[in-house]
DNA sequence: TTAAAATAATAGACAGTGTTCATTTTTATG
DNA sequence: CATAAAAATGAACACTGTCTATTATTTTAA
């Protein structure tokens, strides 16, 4: 319930105005039981964003359940539109950065690690049998290439170099590799 | 001398916890003062990520000159090496976000474009004269997927994952579309 | 049912923040 | 010098995260 409201308080004002006192006051709670709870204002925003992935794997589940044909494309797509859809949650996950020394707890590390194994198990299934092997190495590094590019496209940076089609650029850049792979 | 002292300060303790109170008191100066002069925390911010824009490009600029041979990974190498010596200013970069409505200074964005260009410039001379016009789009593509590799680097998602060697797999992904690029 | 133990919730206090602004100090100019 | 312009001040305001001793509530046992 605390990290409901704060997921919608985050989605609201954003990473930088977010408040926990604000969350508190919103469902009547007094700050001090929103940091018996969390203990920190970063445990907190931890949690919520965690809940961020969860959200977004549903995001791309749904989709790639009813995809007909070209899934590669619909992880692709998957990805920018629930960033676009979500801007403030999606900025929030890699806007916030652990203090040095803190590890982020391991069950919020799986809940995580989910979105990179479905997009390993695709571009798996894309890959000929001798290149399999190569599949999780270049699924992350594709996840990295279509990151980079959503993240231009929402911090306005392709904006300013005149870009306005983020989306086919990532899918383009993401089918070379593939072709790549698929004739080593 | 503001910027200065604030871009040490923003090197040392990060972009969460920077404070231009304590900028202030380093240099002996009232907080009023640096409002004066700068009229809002983000100006100051904006003022600092631009100067570490002319590092940055200083960085590239100097392994060009000095680069034999392959300039392309010279590029990579040294986007990567900038942001590891400097990680706290990097992601600062990028974690600043203007309040929506304001819109980034055109002087700061010149300073800032000017890595593109150079990016541009030495993509251009990779590709053959019937593709070189698509420089410019595949430039700024490139350096969207160099920067996701390199997000996850600092950020210590690669790490999560398994990954070790994000420069080198930055580099495959750049050579694959630039191949891709010369072949069509 | 009642007493004790465990859990949950409270709100005040503290040190810190960005921001504003009337005031003072310093500098430059006639 | 005296005056106008520029630069610097620091108290005040409304916030923030965090800690804490205190109070309420719920659960458990007798």
């Amino acid at each position: 319930m605390i990290i409901l409201e704060g997921h919608r308080q985050l989605a609201e004002v954003g990473f930088a105005r977010f408040s926990a006192r604000e969350v508190a006051k919103r469902i009547g709670y007094s700050i001090g039981t929103l940091y018996n709870v969390f203990g920190t204002h970063d445990r907190l925003i931890l949690a919520i964003n965690t809940r961020t992935f969860e959200l977004w794997v549903d995001h791309l589940r749904v989709r790639l359940d009813s995809a007909e044909g070209d899934r590669i494309r619909t992880l692709v797509e998957g990805y920018f539109s629930f960033a676009r859809e979500n801007p403030n949650l999606w900025m929030a996950i890699y806007d916030h950065r652990l203090p040095p020394g803190v590890t982020i707890p391991p069950e919020d590390q799986a809940v995580r690690g989910v979105l990179t194994e479905i997009v390993t198990r695709e571009v798996a299934a894309v890959l000929p049998e001798p290149a399999r092997d190569d599949a999780p190495r270049l699924a992350r590094s594709l996840v990295a290439t279509v990151h980079g590019h959503c993240t231009f496209a929402l911090n306005g940076t392709f904006a300013l170099m005149g870009e306005t089609e983020p989306v086919e650029l990532a899918l383009a850049r993401v089918r070379e590799s593939l072709s790549a792979a698929m004739l080593s």
